[in-house]
DNA sequence: ATCAATTGCGCAATAC
DNA sequence: GGTATTGCGCAATTGA
């Protein structure tokens, strides 16, 4: 139950000395408060089978580093620890990327969005003219503008909304998007 | 990506992992721990990050639990072990969620390009109609569409690309996009 | 077979 | 006062 053990045991003093405090040498010079960032008691994991007990058989480590060259684990823990800071690191930055492009993003939907917006009135003004010009040009023998053909063209009626034979419904449309033009 | 718990192990129990884990209801009635090493080495020290800032003094830890309430001071620790796996998972959520909505900005965009290219097609053929139509009128001795109004109503030339009197250049605007139209 | 990169985890500090 | 976040080191895994 007590996991903890003494080694583990918070209650000891300095840094443990297990370790070897490569890090930075030559500092420690801490009375009695103990870990300021110190290390860790580790209190939970809980391994209370030590008692001089040999750890399960794993993987190479037991055998190799910590009975033996103790350097090499050492080592090898300084260089994950490099490897894991870094690789934080580059995490947070992925993050903060995302962050941005999102924002990039919405920026350009906004614009694309004023786009549509825009061209649908300049659509809607040439087809009224369009439409208007058409009707008095009616019988006067002169060719029609061939509405037909045209409408083919566009894809559907002259009347329509545009787009993809799909409105756009720029009513409803409003202030989803601050201003951004172009 | 990888990892043992992917296959939705409940974290229970001791499967993976090297730690035994009190905080866990479902407890652990598993004797066995994988762990290679009895302890916890601590290898680095950690301190001295930061710009070598001078540690502030220690909290509660030291005074409080650390020398008399172990027993507070491992549900504490208990305590917050829990909230700092509620805490991951969120942000883990967060992360998935907002990969989400890039994907989903993407698309939309993706569409309002399509519309944009549509509507600038039709715009096109429109306006060429139109000019041709003009043309023909000349000196037909019926009213010209009344051009120069037009082009105020459009705020530009009807040679012009439209849009907001700048280009779309739907020219360079390839394959950026997919299909999705509307 | 080796070593960097990732990832879950607990600790401690700190933000809230 | 507590929970929530965050940086850190550890150990296991994955991946090149």
């Amino acid at each position: 139950m007590n996991n903890q053990n003494d080694t583990g045991t918070p209650s000891g003093s300095g840094n443990q000395d297990t370790n070897v405090n490569f890090g930075d040498p030559g500092q420690t010079a801490e009375p009695l408060i103990k870990f300021k960032y110190p290390q860790r008691p580790q209190t939970v994991p809980a391994v209370q089978n030590f008692g001089g007990k040999a750890p399960p058989p794993s993987k190479a480590i037991v055998k190799g580093e910590l009975e033996g060259d103790q350097d090499d684990y050492v080592k090898r823990r300084q260089r994950n620890n490099i490897a894991v800071k870094k690789s934080r690191e580059k995490s947070r930055e992925k993050s903060q990327i995302t962050s941005e492009r999102i924002d990039q993003l919405k920026e350009e939907n906004c614009v694309l969005e004023n786009k549509v917006e825009v061209l649908n009135q300049e659509l809607k003004v040439l087809k009224q003219v369009f439409m208007d010009h058409a009707k008095g040009f009616s019988g006067s023998g002169i060719d029609l503008p061939d509405l037909e053909q045209l409408e083919k063209l566009l894809g559907h009626k002259l009347t329509d909304k545009p787009g993809t034979s799909q409105m756009h419904d720029n009513k409803t449309n409003g202030p989803s998007c601050s201003g951004s033009k172009s």
